[in-house]
DNA sequence: GCCAACGTTGGC
DNA sequence: GCCAACGTTGGC
């Protein structure tokens, strides 16, 4: 079991939707650091931590699960997608994505205020100076202790 | 809206 | 391979 962040910006897509749909692709990744995770390293059943970017109080605002081998994200292939990229090779796809599936939704959001003052988790990659990762590993350690704040 | 940090592109 | 220019992310 491995465990993983994801962000989205709740604008365009957040842990309410995710709730509501139940399962999603996680599409629109661009970033070739954070398709290598998706690609190489997520398991089905690998658990993740929802994270809401670009918004009143960024944080961590629920928990979903890999639900899906790694496959071609279809977006790239679309020329009317935002995510449209015209050098993804259908046959030799440049953008790979997992599905994820709702857990559950935090009774609050732990915040990443909360998270930067927390002494225990020096050091996670999130905290990180000009972390700008969308998708990224989280040591067990660390995920144990963000659910006892919860 | 600002801007620091970072990733990508492309000329050379 | 270097690096300047540019585009994006994302907190504040």
């Amino acid at each position: 079991m491995q465990y993983w962040l994801m962000k989205s910006e709740p604008d365009v897509f957040s842990i309410d939707d995710l709730k509501r749909v139940k399962v999603e692709p996680w599409d629109g990744i661009r970033n070739y650091q954070a398709r290598n995770f998706m690609r190489d390293d997520m398991r089905t059943g690998d658990q993740v931590f929802f994270y809401h970017s670009n918004c009143d109080v960024p944080g961590i605002v629920g928990i979903m699960k890999v639900a899906s081998k790694p496959y071609a994200d279809p977006t790239a292939f679309d020329p009317k997608s935002n995510y449209f990229d015209p050098k993804s090779d259908p046959d030799n796809p440049r953008w790979m994505l997992v599905d994820v599936r709702y857990v559950k939704k935090f009774k609050r959001t732990i915040s990443l205020a909360e998270l930067r003052e927390d002494p225990v988790l020096e050091g996670m990659r999130l905290l990180m100076r000009g972390n700008r990762l969308s998708v990224m590993p989280v040591e067990k350690a660390h995920w144990d202790h963000i659910l006892s704040l919860v």
